[in-house]
Parts: structure tokens; C-alpha cells; sequence
DNA sequence: TCTCATAACTGAGCTTGATCAGTATTTGTT
DNA sequence: AACAAATACTGATCAAGCTCAGTTATGAGA
């Protein structure tokens, strides 16, 4: 009766069901309490499985983060894709794709933060941590695109400058001393920046 | 019989002494195997302390890095401002100061790398954080003048330039990808992101 | 010198992320 | 069905950063 074109068996299954319970289980809990308030053990426990189990799903805490958080990241990508396609100014055109991955980042700051953490600093072999780089790169592309319509520069330099942009989304994201910015204050933060590099 | 203005009591001195020990006991073992491979406890034992006392000196194992490496960090800072007072090009009067930042922090790559993640992640009212912060406010108006100096442009656009120029920096050292370039690819690596925002 | 308040020190013990030897489940084969 | 091989699961246990209640050293006042 199945839908699914591969038929797949009970193990495969049974590991599609735990890698679901235990995305929902580490989501809500890292969600309503931050990453650094919850034990894995508790999100062992709401997932049903043993501590051990959990750390086959995820090698370490903060790969079940970015597990967690890379959906939530490529939705916001969309968004700003979306959001960037009609407007003709460039630093306007580039400010509405970083505008929605802002957001994101900032639902839950902890979160935002551990997670661009885990991205620079973890594992680049993982498997979740390779999705949060595709997502990163993706961001890049969709910038660097943007750059070249809205201000006719050649794409190699505007590949250059949208590097660029994402090393000062990064850190103005990350700062410690930004902490206590709005999503809107960010946002400015950025564009105050970037204004040097995007008129040209 | 001291020769110090302030002659310090012996409470004072105790204070001092024991902060020496640490930092030397730190600097030796984090030199020779790495934060990651070295623990606290080894710090305090060679230090001559307790575990607790090493903790009064420096909050988190994150900080004891931090202090250890700050005064590199400085000396590093020093040598690019000279190094980069006769150059006229503006590219390469930068990476002149980029150069031996970027050696010091490549030293130890995992202490360089986690030194980076400290000064951004970590507590920012703790004292050797801010050392820290200064000295990464040091580096960022060494490279601002340099960017007047060699480029004619109004200090307030070099100095938003000189903000890129750190994070450039910043990302292209503690980006998990690069971990297996050397000083020279680092630095190659930066001056070509950089390239198309220095040419103005 | 004796006493007391303050500051500094200490290490046993706690928390928590991560491991791994042992167990259980699934699948393919006869 | 019976068996074997492969894969997945488990929780007791470990390691290490950090804490804190109890102890010791210092310096000021009598």
C-alpha cells in the first residue's frame, strides 16, 4: 500500500520514525528552552530512545542543533529569494534576502548563535553540518545573483562581494556585543557595513 | 628594598605571583598539545594551585586560552603596523598587517581557531575578553589608518572598510575548511576577497 | 600581641556530554 | 523454520569543566 516509490523495510523505517521523533523531541525542547538549558538526556527521554541511540543520529549536541535549525534556515532563504526578485536598488535587493535569514536566526538568540557557532567551528564531515554548509553557499549564490542583476557588475566580482557579505552577516549575528540588537537594529547594523562595499 | 612604585603587600604579591604560575603553566602546556588535549586540571597542578583557584583567575578554560594568547595577539598587532608604514599600495599595505596576524594565530591552529571562537562566543564582561575585544579594536584602526594612509579615502569609509576587513579575517581563519592551508594560503586566501573591495 | 573581619584558597563532588561493551532486532540464506 | 551475519540499540560508565562549603592566610584595629 505504500506510495513511496523504494519500498522500504521495517529497519529503515524504524530509523526514519527515531530520526523524526527525535528532530520534533530536540525542536521543541531547544525552541521553548535554548540549547544550553537542555540535556541531551531529555531529548533522549521525549524521543523515546536511549541516551546512546541519540548520539547515532546526531554525533554531538550541536549537530542535533543544526539538525534542528537547517529547515528553518532554508525557508528563510526562500523567503528572501522571493523577497529580493523585485527590487531594482542593490543594497535594498540585498538587505531583503539577509532581512528574513535574520529572523530566523534571532527567533530563539542562543539558538541563532550556537548554531552559526556549530557552522564555523564543528565538523565539516557530519552530515547535518554539510546541509547548514550547502545552506550557507546557497545563501551566497542567491546573493551574489542578486548583486549581479541589480548592479550589472561582472558575476565573478559580484561572487567576491557576496562572500563578503556573508562574513559580515556572520559576525554582526554572532557579536557578543550585539546581543541585545533587534532583528530590525541587526538588519541596519549590516546595511550600515555593507553600504561602502555595495556602492560602486 | 623594592623597587616598585607601588610597593605591593604580600596578599598582593601572592596574587601576582600566582598569575605568573598560570599563565606560564597554561602558555607551556596549550603551546605544546592544544587547549582541546590539554585539561584544567593539569593547568592547576603545574601551576601549583587548586583546581578551584585556577577558576578565580580565569573564569572558564576559554578565558585561560584568551589570556595566554592575548599577548601574541598584541605583539602581532605591533609588528604589522610596522611592517606595513612604507607601503604605498593600499592592498598590500593591508595584508601587511594581515600577515603576522595571521601567523600568530596559526602558530597552534586549534588555539588560534579556538581563540576565535572565544572572542566572539564568550563572555564579553570578563577581563581577558576584554583584552581581547580591544585588541581586535586595535587591529581593525591599525588597518582603518593604513586604508587612509594608501587609499586617500574619507576616514570614516576607511574605517567601515577596515570592519570588512576583520571579518574577512576573522571567517577565513576560523572557517573549518581552511584548517589545512598554511600561513601563505590563508593570507592569499583573504587578499583575493579583499581585492575587489580595496580596489576603489 | 591578640582578635576579628575580610579576602583568598582548596579539593571533593556535581553536571553533563559522550562512549562502548553487551544485547536485541532485522535480513538473507539454506 | 532455523541459523548466521549484519545492523541497530542501550544505559552504565567515563571524563572534564566547573562549583561551593569549608578552611586558611592576611592585614587592620585594640
Amino acid at each position: 500500500m505504500s506510495l513511496d516509490a523504494t519500498p522500504l523495510g521495517r529497519r529503515e523505517r524504524n530509523k526514519r520514525d527515531k530520526l523524526e521523533r527525535i528532530t520534533a523531541a530536540a525542536g521543541e525542547l531547544f525552541a521553548a528552552r535554548g540549547v544550553d538549558d537542555v540535556t541531551t538526556q531529555e531529548v533522549a527521554d521525549r524521543a523515546d530512545i536511549g541516551t546512546g541511540t541519540l548520539f547515532l543520529y546526531a554525533r554531538t549536541k550541536g549537530e542535533l542543533l543544526l539538525l534542528v535549525q537547517n529547515s528553518m534556515y532554508a525557508e528563510a532563504i526562500d523567503r528572501g529569494r522571493a523577497d529580493a526578485a523585485g527590487i531594482d536598488d542593490v543594497g535594498a535587493a540585498v538587505l531583503a534576502v539577509v532581512r528574513p535569514v535574520v529572523e530566523c536566526n534571532r527567533k530563539q538568540i542562543d539558538n541563532g548563535r550556537t548554531y552559526l557557532r556549530e557552522i564555523v567551528f564543528g565538523d565539516p564531515e557530519e552530515p547535518h553540518h554539510r546541509d547548514a554548509l550547502a545552506l550557507t553557499a546557497q545563501t551566497e549564490e542567491v546573493v551574489a545573483e542578486v548583486i549581479a542583476r541589480a548592479s550589472g557588475v561582472d558575476p565573478e566580482v559580484a561572487r567576491a562581494r557576496a562572500r563578503i557579505v556573508s562574513a559580515v552577516m556572520f559576525l554582526t549575528m554572532a557579536a557578543s556585543i550585539n546581543v541585545h540588537l533587534s532583528v530590525d537594529e541587526v538588519v541596519e547594523e549590516i546595511a550600515g557595513q555593507l553600504r561602502t562595499l555595495l556602492a560602486a
